[in-house]
Parts: C-alpha cells; sequence; structure tokens
DNA sequence: GGAAGTACGTACTTTAAAGTAAGTAACTAA
DNA sequence: TTAGTTACTTACTTTAAAGTACGTACTTCC
C-alpha cells in the first residue's frame, strides 16, 4: 500500500534516497552495472577515468551497505571482488529513467542562462 | 524522442539533475510547493524551521534560475513575494514519487539471498 | 522621528565531502 | 629474493556547502 506523505515526511524521505544516490561517483558506477553488468574493482577503476582508489572503496562500501549493490568476493591470490547490482538496485533504473524523462521535458525558455548544450 | 544513453552520460544526466535538487533545503522546499500550494517568503520561513534567511533566498533563486519554481513580486510596501512550483516544476512530482515507491519496496535485510558459498 | 513589517544581501566562520599520497596483505612467478 | 598482482586502508590536505550574524530598503503607523 502506498505511504501517506506530508510535504516534511516525504522530503525526508526523498533526502534519505538521495544521500545513498549522491556524490560524484555512486551514479557513474551505478550505471556501469544497470543491466545485470558485473565488474571487478579494477574494471570499475578503468571505466571511470579520474576515480582515486580511497573514494572507489567508499563509494562501493556505501552502496553495498544500503544494498543497492553486491559483493562478491573470491578467496584467490591475488584478489578477485566482484560487483553487481542488488535486485532492489536494479529496481532503481525506472526510477531514474523518470527524472531523465522529467528533465528532457525541460521547457527551453530563452531567458534561462543555459541549460545543458556543448 | 527517448533520448540513447550510454552510462556516462546517463551517470552525468541524473547528477545534474540531483544537483538541481540536491543539498538540505530544496526538496523541503519544493514538498511545501507541490500541489499548485502558492507561498511567500516568510511562509516559508515558518513552514521549515531552523532554514536561516540566508539559505532560504539561496535556494529559492536556484530553484527559480532552474525553473522548477516561479517568483512573483508584489510591488506594494512591505514587500510581498509569492512562490509557486512552474508547470515543469509539478511535473517532477511523479518522478520523485517513483523513488519513494523505490524506497518502500527495499528489502528488509535479514539475510540477502545467499548464492554465494564454497 | 522612532519602531515595525517584509524580503532580502554580505562578510565571515564552521563542517563535511572529496582529493592526494602513501602503505598493506597475501600469494605467485622468475 | 625480489618484483608483480589485486583490492583495498590510513593519514593528511584541500575545497565547497552550510551556518552565523548582521546590514539594507522602503513605507506606514503611532
Amino acid at each position: 500500500m502506498a505511504k501517506a506523505y506530508t510535504p516534511v515526511t516525504a522530503a525526508s524521505d526523498v533526502e534519505t534516497i538521495f544521500k545513498m544516490l549522491e556524490g560524484r561517483w555512486k551514479l557513474i558506477i551505478l550505471f556501469h552495472l544497470f543491466g545485470g553488468k558485473v565488474q571487478r574493482y579494477s574494471d570499475l577503476e578503468k571505466l571511470i577515468p579520474g576515480i582515486s582508489q580511497k573514494m572507489l572503496a567508499q563509494q562501493l562500501r556505501q552502496l553495498e551497505a544500503d544494498g543497492i549493490i553486491e559483493r562478491k568476493v573470491y578467496p584467490v591470490v591475488p584478489p578477485k571482488v566482484e560487483y553487481s547490482m542488488s535486485e532492489w538496485g536494479q529496481s532503481l533504473c525506472p526510477a531514474l529513467d523518470a527524472l531523465l524523462k522529467w528533465a528532457e521535458a525541460r521547457p527551453k525558455d530563452s531567458a534561462l542562462p543555459d541549460t545543458n548544450n556543448q
């Protein structure tokens, strides 16, 4: 059943969601895992130029703690760790799609200071 | 036409959206305006405990610059300024709803499906 | 002529997120 | 014995967002 929201609870719940997803690296990590893709730590390092090992590890841990991604460790040397979306994490995709659609629907207002052209 | 996204462009576009909405105050401002509600600056001050005048003004300016809300000034003394959602801003509501639904669907993490054993 | 009301702006300080650089563990192949 | 591989951690510095405190404009009311 749909929860009942007041302005305050709705805002606070969406903020909680934002905190799980925001930051400079989380979204790009997620979009490299969406659609069932499986990536090793080193794959993500290569796929995401500019990310430091610290940030990659930190963001992966947080995404895992939030249940959005899954981490599978193979007990081998050298180490092998695979990351993938959880089922719930994968179901985030349509919600982000809704946001993208919303952004696409932005009226091109000439009076506004630039949207996203280049 | 739906845009075609790569992991990089999709992540970057969603990040742009997040930047328009994130921060400690924007969402609560928006949820006090959703549904056609119109609020004066001083109304929002009262509705949002803890917000400073500086932050309220700053966030309102940014939301307005992004085209999410509209600002109407009445040339009276003392000043009167009304804020409301733009049409496009109002259409953000279902997208945020999708996020809330996603969050509601989060599995209670007692034991995630244990598919990895040796 | 001083206070009150409304909607801000400015300057400075604090805090949290991100960046940088280096180190660690465990084994393997040369 | 030493270098290489992978997946990290820790300590420290920088940067950006938010918080705090105060100032301003304009007009009416007492």
